[in-house]
DNA sequence: ATAAACTTTCATTTTTTTTTGAAAGTTTAA
DNA sequence: TTAAACTTTCAAAAAAAAATGAAAGTTTAT
């Protein structure tokens, strides 16, 4: 395979892979390109790789901005702006377990915890029900904090050791 | 708050908190309903509960099954089929960990170590390139393999107390 | 102050995803 | 075997999400 066809494979793959999971194709894709791109790139660049048009590649630009994964870069003497990603993979995924935390995670929980304060008669269907989303609070608030405390630990010689050992 | 309006509440924010995750919003909500429901329910009711038509039930069902997060019930005396949820929490995350990783992350580590393998000439892009995604290819693996090895040690005390310590 | 070089915004269009519903299929009871 | 009671399928419709592109906005150099 060469160059440009893996290249190209990767950010197809990498935008299938975001669909997936919620995040918009060209969103993943620009990323996708910035992420193995050597030098930062210009939003003509970006496309005409991915054959987007200009708003559609400053929207998503935007927002890969708004995650805190994407920089603007500026260079001596151009008008232009440079675009450049997080490149460092563990920070990588500390950003985007944040926010989808902020965003998605912690707005749930709220509601969980809401809908599951309510004061069940005897009946056995609302006594489930809060039992369940009882659980399901305190599943989803542990699962929540997993990520934090890892990251937390990682300077951290106990810590690093765990992790290799649950590796 | 009350017992009917709480549970509208779960089912309508579990549905979006799975569109923003990639799964559709029926099939997050029908999960939501089998969740807290105490027994077992029929098509018919998740119908009138969703206020959605019987193919997209069916469908959702079905998708669900695929997942091995729902079961179908038979009732003695009854021809219809009934409907629950696995309930054990660290089972569902199990297995939605697991389908997510043989549907989508197994075969992303695929294209990502084809790419990863072509043979870089002297370029610096071109070795950038290979150095990213052979980066992100084991990043990857790795994240892919947590859970399973959370999930493999869970019986077994150290791994229990380092859960415990990590959280 | 002007204009060139660029970026952002957002109403409209396009694409993708989801939902519908009716026909086809299946199972069970008599 | 028939028919009632139910489920599944899938082409078409609807809804939701994403993309376009032109106008408005900004910045910088002269």
């Amino acid at each position: 395979m060469q160059y440009k066809e893996a290249k190209n494979k990767f950010v197809q793959t990498w935008g299938a892979l975001g669909s997936q999971w919620g995040i918009n194709k060209t969103m993943a894709q620009i990323h996708a390109l910035l992420m193995v791109s050597n030098e930062a790139v210009s939003m003509e660049d970006i496309m005409e790789e991915l054959q987007i048009s200009r708003g559609n590649a400053s929207m998503n630009l935007r927002a890969l901005m708004d995650w805190g994964i994407v920089y603007k870069e500026y260079k001596a003497g151009e008008r232009r702006e440079f675009f450049t990603a997080e490149k460092d993979l563990d920070e990588l995924a500390v950003k985007i377990s944040k926010e989808r935390s902020k965003r998605e995670i912690k707005p749930a929980l709220k509601v969980l915890k809401e809908v599951s304060s309510i004061d069940a008669n005897a009946s056995a269907e609302e006594k489930h029900f809060v039992e369940q989303t009882t659980k399901l609070y305190d599943f989803v608030l542990q699962a929540d904090n997993v990520l934090d405390k890892i990251t937390e630990y990682k300077d951290n010689w106990l810590a690093q050791l765990l992790v290799k050992f649950l590796k």
